[in-house]
DNA sequence: TTGTAGGCGTTATCAC
DNA sequence: GTGATAACGCCTACAA
């Protein structure tokens, strides 16, 4: 069913139709309402891919993606999506694959769609060298916005939006101080992008009271359990520790019951802050505290962004998000 | 950039360079060497909405869904996104709105885009009574696989596929039965779709067995807190009570820690089993068994059908995934 | 107010 | 092996 069935049906041109169809001028009223009637009733639906061809427009913004099933890039693709489609844009979302040149052909692929920008997630962007490349290569005249991310790219067409990690931690720090805790641990997970600035930004931090003592426990697997063994060792090897600073909330959970365990009060005894703000922290008792990257608010930030950059509005090329402190019941 | 660009500058025709890029037969191999050389020289990228046009194809399924941003929903589209890419389509996805016709529109979008196939997942669909309709007018032609849901559309192009929580519920009661629980509990939340067919299973079952009682609690609020007072209440009115059932794991945790704190073991006292076998299990103590509705595979198993309907593969119109129990240590 | 003609970037079918 | 040419469905000058 094409503009042109409809035409041939209602006894006038393809133009005709089309002038109904789009809402414009020119169309005598008469016409007009038997063209509108005869559309209803035969359910005609536009061809976009024809519009789009026509019109050099899209009309949609790229989403590129890590092919992780965890949490949150889950709820990260989830944000930005939404506020992409309330904005008016419509999504294309691609995930990387794991075969060779994947995030190359992933990059030709937004490219083929024409997208009128793309918006990157993940752990794949925050170190890949040949980034830059792909993006100057294929994707030059569109806007493209780093999600979750410090800005290193040097082109003019690349944002990125951020939360600031660094600081929350650091806010960590004071926190724990101001309660009076001198005997500082943090724990970090495997595997993550962002170990080196998180250890400097909390010794950093811890080293700038005299009084303080802080150690660092790394390569910490994501489970309970490992949090709680984890936890058990710093005790051993600090027995005075007060203060402990988890970078995930699972595992915070985990170290809160193995010391609750070892007969310490938390958080009389010992203090805990997790990270992420997740559901969990109420799911544990006491419930935990926890430094809130703003994992949700992030993504649309950056949807914001990339609508106002496709509209002409100018915005920074790096924007940074405030972190927060939940507090509940282990500080 | 377009293949007439590469053609000109290659001094050969447009079909020529279509066919290289296609990688078609009957181009001499220097000619072909020399236009591959071209096409990467000018990072060349073809228009998928062009090719889509001529081609009448889009290797494209659409994926629509409600537009909440909770968990269960997110996870799901990321599933099935995930999924359907893996597959080797690519993928449209909308949200329903919050205006008028707004599903009307939305499946209309699905139809714009030429997708072959539509994925639909959300409490819209489970009761819109003009979804029927819309589906026979604007997708009559494309499969549409309904994710989340038992079969209640009689069109030959809509599939179902769906968690079967009755039977769910009744091998709960059943195991709570064969631990010797005789006083039975259940607590469903507020503005459950499946609320009546769960109070429905519960009852039904427990009357299988002549020695227990069954009492259900309705319209429990979503949060830990609400377990909480919900099981208070019920122990104050059923003091025997030694097995509940919570549809969700938050409520169940609440429920948990308030009975303890009423001098209850458990699981020694009141076994007790939540719904969703979410993370939340392993962050509570005791660790909490659940029902494990797969949320997970739903969406995958229902892409899986999707894309082989797609290829031609004869698949059945209604299929319901077995539940799960996952024991930890509340039962 | 309405129709004609051309073009958007591809692919496919013919000729040559 | 290669090149015209005609679609695909739509929009938009421009002409009538």
């Amino acid at each position: 069913m094409t503009i042109y069935d409809i035409a041939r049906e209602a006894g006038v041109s393809a133009s005709t139709v089309s002038r109904v169809i789009n809402n414009k001028s020119g169309v005598g009223e008469k016409t007009r309402l038997r063209i509108q009637a005869l559309l209803d009733k035969e359910n005609f639906i536009r061809d976009e891919n024809a519009r789009n061809l026509v019109m050099q427009k899209t009309h949609t913004v790229g989403i590129l993606t890590d092919d992780t099933h965890s949490l949150h890039p889950s709820l990260s693709l989830v944000n930005a999506q939404n506020a992409i489609l309330r904005s008016g844009y419509y999504c294309f979302v691609k995930y990387i694959g794991t075969e060779e040149n994947a995030l190359e052909n992933a990059i030709k692929d937004m490219a083929m769609k024409r997208v009128e920008g793309v918006m990157m997630m993940g752990v794949t962007f925050h170190d890949h060298a040949a980034l830059a490349d792909y993006i100057s290569r294929y994707l030059q005249s569109v806007p493209v916005v780093l999600v979750h991310q410090v800005k290193r790219i040097d082109l003019d067409n690349v944002y990125a939006v951020g939360a600031d990690e660094k600081k929350g931690i650091q806010r960590c720090v004071e926190l724990l101080y101001e309660r009076g805790r001198r005997t500082l641990a943090i724990m970090i997970d495997k595997d993550r992008a962002s170990e080196a600035a998180i250890e400097k930004a909390f010794l950093d931090t811890a080293a700038r009271f005299p009084d303080v003592k802080a150690y660092t426990y790394k390569e910490v697997r994501l489970s309970r359990n490992a949090g709680g063994e984890a936890a058990c060792r710093i005790l051993k090897e600090h027995p005075d520790l007060d203060g402990l600073l988890c970078v995930n909330d699972m595992i915070a959970i985990g170290a809160s019951y193995a010391l609750q365990d070892l007969g310490k009060k938390i958080p009389e005894d010992i203090s805990i802050i997790g990270e992420d703000n997740s559901d969990l922290c109420d799911a544990c008792r006491p419930r935990l505290t926890s430094l809130d990257p703003m994992l949700g608010v992030t993504p649309v930030i950056s949807a914001h962004i990339m609508v106002d950059v496709l509209q002409g509005i100018n915005r920074n090329h790096t924007i940074s998000v405030e972190t927060d402190i939940m507090e509940r019941e282990t500080l």
